[in-house]
DNA sequence: CGAATAGTGTCTGTCAGACATTATACA
DNA sequence: TGTATAATGTCTGACAGACACTATTCG
């Protein structure tokens, strides 16, 4: 885990250091937090954690979670172990974003890959998680100066967040596993940072065949009850064995112009 | 770029080493291959080169194009130098793919990360490419056992082309910088496997916005000339100043159900 | 002229957004 | 009863696939 000690010209021809980073998004964060952002406008925002550095370089600067890979442990298992360490949380999502690997990324002569990763976690349980030293969040859109190339990850991933949000399940990682239409809705609308109408929202989602009403109902203010939903992989999936990267990444997207196999179905009789 | 020589136990706690990989796409490969494949089929098919090892492990076993990360290049930089190395080419198409770095990777006991790309690269001029030294053309859907898991790598690769030819511009590099509308249709149903209805396909294609004609045609056969098109970047995107990975990867995709900033158009008057 | 593809027009089914309407809860 | 949201239904416009039809070139 440790390399020996090496001079600067030494640094520069070294083999490149791994590190894994990950963005770690979460809706409406834990109560009190010192940031000065609107904390009661109704519609829930996205928040990411930041870990202020306690070395040069950048010594103070806010940085994304992460660390050294380590000899033995995977990339995913890397990002799993340091967004434990940043939020004593385990993410409801995780995913590899990219891999930042230029020769001008760090201020130190020491060369660094960074795999990125992004994660969404839950927060229903309004635990105001065990404050975590050097550990702080801020809402997504009003970031601090980040350390190294971090806020360009930032951006790469509130991008991937935002397009993964239209076509995948994304949204119900925000949410427990049991949920109404509407809190469906506010999430989906939130990380977009759209109003869809609700009665259109709600034929999309169930005409998608993923949502499955539990049974349950819920009130929560003065008029009708609420169904509540559960994500469930649509029919013929579960044929596909995925190991996550395995298969697309990809939205189904717009159709290309044909149908699978034949075109030209109606018969020239 | 050496690293001294180092005994078992400590190659297994060493720090990981940087590879690049890169998953070569081309249409039609160049004439005379020893490879078992229909080779007049009148569709042409992917094919990608490989480069067969000279040392273990996996001694004499076909991996993908790639090397060791230099300490003075960018990953990108590495991809496109050893894709030269491989095919005499610079590829019309890039891009970062995924990174590999499980622990259980490889046979041997060095841990390796490996920073897969994969690469689209036009045969329009016929010349057969300079043979180089122990690599060939293989087509996609017949390849030979594969190094490490390099097969993986691969599957992902042709995913996420089968992915991004549904909405992005993919088509179009593996095509010259002028083409017909029949020409990108081909190139579009073979990386598909799909035979698309060609009225359909040139409603699509030029209602997209993305083709400008030339001006010039085409004479391809017995029959009616065809008029030539460029691809053309969509008015408006030349604000955004796009640094390849920064924006969005995701297609525009099935818009979600809502206008930009406003619903409920219709004044209730 | 016949064959073959380029290119146009049209019909139809699907689907998303707009929005009216009914249902049900609480104050 | 008033209000707020849940849930359903309907209209319309956009668009993709199917396919008939015209245009143009070569042999």
């Amino acid at each position: 885990m440790t390399r020996p000690a090496l001079n600067v010209s030494e640094r520069l021809t070294a083999p490149p250091v791994v590190a894994v980073s990950t963005v770690i998004f979460a809706l409406q964060p834990p109560v009190g937090q010192p940031t000065g952002a609107d904390a009661s406008t109704g519609t829930s925002s996205l928040w990411l954690p930041l870990v202020r550095r306690t070395r040069e370089p950048f010594r103070d600067a806010w940085a994304l979670p992460g660390g050294p890979l380590a000899w033995d442990q995977s990339l995913d298992e890397t990002a799993r172990s340091t967004l434990h360490a940043a939020t004593g949380l385990a993410p409801r999502y995780l995913e590899q974003l990219y891999t930042f690997g230029g020769t001008e990324r760090s201020a130190s002569d020491l060369r660094v890959v960074t795999v990125a990763y992004w994660a969404l976690i839950a927060l229903a349980n309004r635990t105001p998680l065990s404050p975590i030293e050097n550990v702080a969040w801020f809402p997504a859109d009003s970031l601090p100066l980040l350390a190294f190339d971090h806020a360009d990850i930032v951006t790469v991933a509130q991008n991937r967040l935002r397009a993964k949000a239209g076509y995948a399940d994304v949204a119900v990682r925000f949410l427990g596993e049991e949920f109404t239409l509407s809190e469906l809705r506010r999430v989906h609308d939130a990380v977009l940072g759209t109003r869809s109408d609700p009665a259109n929202f709600r034929r999309r989602m169930l005409g998608s065949g993923r949502l499955e009403p539990t049974g349950a109902t819920r009130r929560e203010g003065p008029h009708r009850p609420a169904r509540c939903y559960r994500f469930v992989e649509p029919a013929g999936s579960d044929l596909l064995e995925r190991p996550a990267h395995e298969l697309s990444d990809e939205p189904p997207g717009p159709s290309p112009d044909h149908s699978p196999t034949t075109d030209r179905k109606r018969d020239p009789a």
